[in-house]
DNA sequence: GGGGTTTTAGACTCCAAGACGAAAACCGTG
DNA sequence: CACGGTTTTCGTCTTGGAGTCTAAAACCCC
């Protein structure tokens, strides 16, 4: 499972046995709390030293919701499972909504940003962030503001993501259809 | 399997069954002349009616190359697998270089155009598809021109594909990293 | 040599997206 | 309540990738 806490992404991790007769989704459903995930996608199966099938999961859990655990830090962690998810993370935030799965119901564009600015581990403009993802229409306002915090400022807009189902944007249009 | 014949994208299914103690790879090799794909990977696997797991490959045969068996017309395939195989196919002609796993060795602009053409399900200009491809990089010059056919115009420049191996284009850059 | 065909190259335009700066709206303090 | 400091927002400017268009180049056949 993917996450994002203060400015960082985390990591956790667990294993399952598969039983006889059972189904993939359900042997997922017994390793972690499934509701819990706002999104969660198969990345591989590969197979172990030992003779079994192992079939790798990623989750992506939202910031604000709790989901106890081991976590550390991404980009600490050795895992090169953790790295492949990882990477696919990288590349569904910029072709997809992928970040509604991450993100809290509502935000402001400056929270947003925090979170991806760590998820994809570079710096992000909050400006173009709102331009690229409202112009999609991934991104919506929603009524009221958050009111600033101890050190003041101007309240910020609050915004959610249209869709909370995995929606890859048809933006992107590299060899695009001729009109 | 997909491959690109006479400006038709065209699949080629198979099943085979997995003996105790054998790694995946060489399951599929029993499937497939692997030497034969360009590329393959995994796409995904799920659990069938009969409880038995199947992994689902992606191969891709570049359009010279002979691989007998009943081809058929992709587009008219009613199979979903067929259909998740096109899908993955036409994203990652859009941001990879995958077109090496279609094309032959060498070929012209228009040729590939046809194959690109076949491969999206929708029409590509010429000149586009060549300036994008020279631009990244994943196309280069070769020397040397192909005759003319027998209905005459001007000699093709020959362009071959940089690496044939799959490469992610870091070009494309929605939510680009701050200079 | 002329008409038809295909490929190539250049110029033009459009627009998504990054960069920048100023204004807006709030805080705390004296 | 004026003032400086902060955060958010909005508008403008600029850049560069990519689609469109047209003309030139290079070949065939008759």
């Amino acid at each position: 499972m993917l996450r994002v806490r203060d400015g960082r992404l985390e990591a956790l991790t667990g294993r399952v046995r598969m039983r006889r007769g059972e189904a993939l989704e359900d042997a997922l459903a017994r390793a972690v709390d499934v509701s819990a995930l706002a999104h969660h996608e198969q990345l591989e199966t590969r197979l172990e030293r030992d003779g079994t099938l192992a079939t790798v999961y990623l989750g992506l859990v939202p910031s604000d919701r709790e989901l106890p655990g081991a976590w550390v830090e991404a980009r600490a962690s050795r895992d090169e499972l953790v790295a492949a998810a990882e990477a696919r993370l990288r590349g569904k935030l910029s072709y997809t909504n992928a970040g509604f799965a991450l993100a809290p119901a509502e935000f402001t564009i400056s929270e947003l940003r925090e979170i991806y600015v760590a998820a994809l581990g570079h710096d992000v403009s909050a400006t173009n962030l709102q331009r690229v993802l409202v112009r999609r229409g991934v991104l919506e306002r929603v009524p009221g503001v958050r009111a600033p915090g101890r050190a003041g400022g101007r309240p910020a807009a609050l915004f959610r993501f249209a869709s909370s189902r995995l929606e890859v944007t048809d933006q992107f249009a590299v060899l695009a259809p001729r009109r």
